[in-house]
DNA sequence: AGCTAATTGCAAATATGTAGCGTTAAGAAC
DNA sequence: GTTCTTAACGCTACATATTTGCAATTAGCT
């Protein structure tokens, strides 16, 4: 993400703690910054590795409870994924995903044919839908040239 | 599911193994019923719970390795949900899910709107798209009177 | 009935995530 | 800038969710 729009999301991160009584300490500065620099949809690991390089002595406990505290108050989102770990996604705007079902891997899209979506009635499940993701479920481009080379193996 | 379709789906199965060379044993049999079951999207160890009161003493490493072998061959679907454990769904056929950001329930809805979705253009990332989901996120009926009472408190 | 390799179950290892708790420090009040 | 309140930190231990290696079993072909 480019300087511009990362200092936005830092602007509105120190709004909505200020409004929520919460504090921003180097830890969580750093954690955001580092989660808005991927565009992996990381796992909490991932962004402690990746934090870690930059605040050494963090604690991963930290980097758990920091990022499940951001997509609670909206700051980031959960990312919708098919594995077995927590996924999060730096973008909360409308957009959507290709899903690998080999690798797990969850690339954005953009396409404003998606975005055009008619989002049907769900009165009668009594849910209330804040927004919507479309999921592309498919082969990714490294998964496809990987599985050739085995079966010419 | 019905005993119809549940038998349709066990024939179906029968000829993947056939073709594969892979073996139909008690364990698999009991599993892939149980799993056509539930239609909670459940974990591995969900499918576990409730295959182990028909046939107690299975392993659950068997489960766990059972059901990543039926998503491989396309037997079952894994779904995509926000969450830290895999998740099963029985349904293979195009359908979409209402995704809840509180408790991470997974309902199915069935809509011809979503389903004559227009899939974008996706040969600039290299994916080979499969198939499909639309997930609708946001509050199910039970997290919503849920929230209502401890806010009330 | 015999053969072969897929499959199972066990035990132990590895990921992944959470809770409890004493210590630190952000940011408001003065 | 000092003080104060309490959110947040980091540690350790715990809990949960899988996976791996391997010896024993068995489905399904001949």
């Amino acid at each position: 993400m480019d300087d511009a729009a990362k200092t936005e999301r830092m602007d509105a991160y120190r709004r909505i703690c200020r409004d929520q009584g919460l504090r921003i300490t180097v830890q969580k500065r750093a954690i955001l910054e580092a989660v808005l620099d991927l565009d992996n949809h990381p796992t909490a690991d991932q962004v402690y590795e990746s934090v870690a390089r930059v605040v050494p002595d963090i604690s991963r406990t930290t980097v758990y409870r920091t990022l499940e505290g951001f997509a609670r108050i909206g700051v980031i989102t959960k990312a919708c994924h098919p594995g077995r770990s927590t996924r999060y996604d730096p973008r909360v705007e409308l957009h959507h995903h290709l899903i690998c079902l080999h690798c797990d891997a969850v690339i954005d899209i953009t396409d404003t044919g998606l975005d055009a979506l008619r989002i049907p009635d769900t009165s009668d499940h009594g849910f209330e839908v804040r927004d919507f993701r479309v999921q592309l479920r498919g082969i990714c481009r490294r998964c496809q040239t990987k599985d050739r080379k085995e079966k010419s193996t």
